[in-house]
DNA sequence: TATTGTTATACTCTATAACTATA
DNA sequence: TATAGTTATAGAGTATAACAATA
């Protein structure tokens, strides 16, 4: 114990509550107390939030978060080992095998026997997978743009910094064995969109 | 709003792009694609991450997560209703059952029924549960404060309000009917004090 | 009829042990 | 013996339907 006390002032923030500002009816707002301020509390809740998009925005190509995020991997990294790209996303390999299932049974994904080790299964997009890679980001951008119209450009890029510099916290949780695996920071480089341009762009289309 | 600039002090990586040598030995960095600008994907592993510190932290406690925030709200709001309080942390009142039977079973939570409406079954903290959430938030402030250890001081503050700002995204999930709950924006008042502080790293241990 | 709490149930996600076939 | 993939299974977390008591 006995340590840094960086100013974060346990102190109950303004005395919110109050006959509140927020409520509609006579109803008292509710006091958060210190999960207002609980990174952990907020971020379950951004979490499921935008996974909520997410989930709706890629429903009509079938395909759920941890499926998308194989598929970038393997479109980007061809021939990757299972182990590496389960390790790639802090899914367990046994719990990597259903999900890869799942993509290979569509035809998007193939496992090709590994020559040098035949323990080994290398990963590919088949020609599906990738051309409905391709599709799938049209849906991933208007994802994000839906984000950063909440947010603002800065206040995204801002997001993904910040989540980013929290890699390796907590011990690595959903990992194998000892996999340890680096996410390269996010390139500051405004994508799509220029800044805080709430250019009407909600219209939720799919592909 | 001052310095809306990134700003992070986080470099220190190299800015691998694909076939680099960030590897310690001859492995190629795994190329992450749209996956390193996703804030689903950065949400998801952060949220674990932290929660992975928050179980570690309060597991000499046997509290997890869910139900520290049920301690706080009840503490915090006495005589709300098990469906106020289940709305308010997006918690479906069906899944809420056994959470806070969980927490009356140990003597730290007491439903009372409330008169007017006998339906109802009023909420509150027993004299052990107060106790308990007193220690609690000694441990909470532990678990925080490594946050800030590894964001800065400045860098928590800011992510509290980016993901306070998506609020209200997604459509909310995981609420039960349509009760949208609003919470207070967090203490965003810019009290730049210090940034982070180096030296004291790893201020405490899990209990 | 509508609401509150409840039970039962199912589906997803995650975690552990053990098996196989290779190495 | 150790590793890569697999199977089986168990545990959380979350979802819907339906019921009893009350409004």
């Amino acid at each position: 114990m006995t340590d840094s006390r960086p100013t974060r002032s346990t102190a109950r923030r303004t005395p919110v509550s109050s006959t509140t500002s927020a409520e509609p009816d006579g109803e008292t707002a509710i006091d958060y107390g210190v999960l207002g301020e609980s990174v952990g509390f907020l971020l379950k809740r951004a979490q499921m939030a935008v996974f909520a998009d997410f989930i709706a925005t890629f429903a009509a190509a079938d395909i759920r978060p941890a499926q998308f995020s194989v598929l970038v991997i393997v479109g980007r990294n061809p021939g990757l080992k299972q182990s590496q790209v389960s390790a790639a996303l802090s899914i367990k390999r046994t719990n990597f095998v259903p999900l890869l299932d799942s993509l290979e049974d569509r035809g998007l994904v193939k496992r090709k026997m590994a020559a040098m080790d035949r323990r080994s299964h290398a990963l590919h997009l088949t020609p599906k997978g990738a051309a409905l890679l391709k599709e799938l980001s049209l849906l991933w951008e208007q994802h994000e743009q839906r984000i950063q119209d909440k947010l603002g450009g800065d206040g995204r890029t801002q997001l993904l910094t910040l989540l980013t510099g929290l890699e390796g916290f907590g011990g690595a949780a959903g990992l194998d064995e000892a996999d340890l695996v680096e996410l390269p920071p996010p390139t500051a480089k405004p994508r799509g969109r220029r800044a805080a341009k709430p250019a009407a762009k909600s219209a939720a289309e799919p592909a």
